[in-house]
DNA sequence: AACGGAGACAACCGCCAGATG
DNA sequence: TCATCTGGCGGTTGTCTCCGT
């Protein structure tokens, strides 16, 4: 789909992990042009990324309301009736968590739950024609590994948008559809990610 | 202090549905 | 009506970090 037989003018597609420098590129584009039109996006962006690799960049990562950090037990709580309900609908559930999104859930899921589920000790896992339903032990009733997390009762958010919230409004005012309200907590936690916050003031900088 | 394994998460891939020409 | 393009979704993989030995 997104993979165009390169010209030989035409540089390769990048793929991998995304550099500073990409996000920069992307978050400037997007902040004076809005989203949309991935592909094209792309190219007017002087990316060597697929429309797709971007749209994924943007959602999961560099969207100034994605909220990072542990899910709390509350999330929890709702992922796990919600997928009783739904299945691995994952964005369906992700549009219940404000600012997560489908791909952490979807991890959250794989690492968290499904590795409970196959804990030997834990006979809600051995039944493979077991409902998702039965997954509300795990995170309901908490028994284990699986609260770890928030076992010390820390929410311990790592926003990439560290409060930021001159570009926020930077953005917004640029493109209306970046949610107002949508702010993660203001306590920070910078502590695995690559400067984000120097990227976002960065981009400030940058300006129009 | 070094090594190996496990866990967590970012990113890619393939498929599908809807929109558009 | 059909063909093509784009966006979205779920599954899977690769890489990095942390922890235990």
């Amino acid at each position: 789909m997104d993979k165009r037989p390169c010209s030989s003018q035409e540089s390769e597609v990048r793929k991998g992990p995304w550099t500073m420098e990409e996000d920069m590129i992307l978050i400037n584009y997007i902040a004076n042009h809005g989203e949309g039109v991935w592909n094209s996006l792309a190219r007017s962006a002087g990316l060597n990324r697929t429309g797709k690799s971007c749209r994924l960049r943007w959602l999961n990562y560099l969207r100034p309301d994605v909220r990072r950090g542990n899910i709390t037990p509350e999330e929890q709580l709702l992922i796990m009736e919600l997928h009783a309900k739904w299945g691995n609908r994952w964005s369906k559930i992700a549009r219940h968590l404000p600012g997560r999104t489908d791909n952490e859930i979807k991890n959250f899921w794989r690492t968290k739950i499904q590795k409970h589920m196959k804990q030997p000790g834990d006979n809600s896992s051995q039944n493979p024609g077991q409902t998702s339903t039965d997954l509300q032990h795990c995170g309901g009733a908490s028994t284990s590994t699986q609260t770890s997390t928030t076992e010390d009762g820390v929410e311990n958010y790592s926003p990439i948008y560290t409060a930021d919230h001159h570009l926020h409004q930077h953005l917004h005012h640029n493109h209306p559809s970046f949610p107002p309200n949508t702010l993660p907590p203001p306590e920070t936690n910078n502590e695995n990610f690559w400067g984000m916050e120097d990227l976002w003031s960065m981009q400030l900088l940058n300006g129009d």
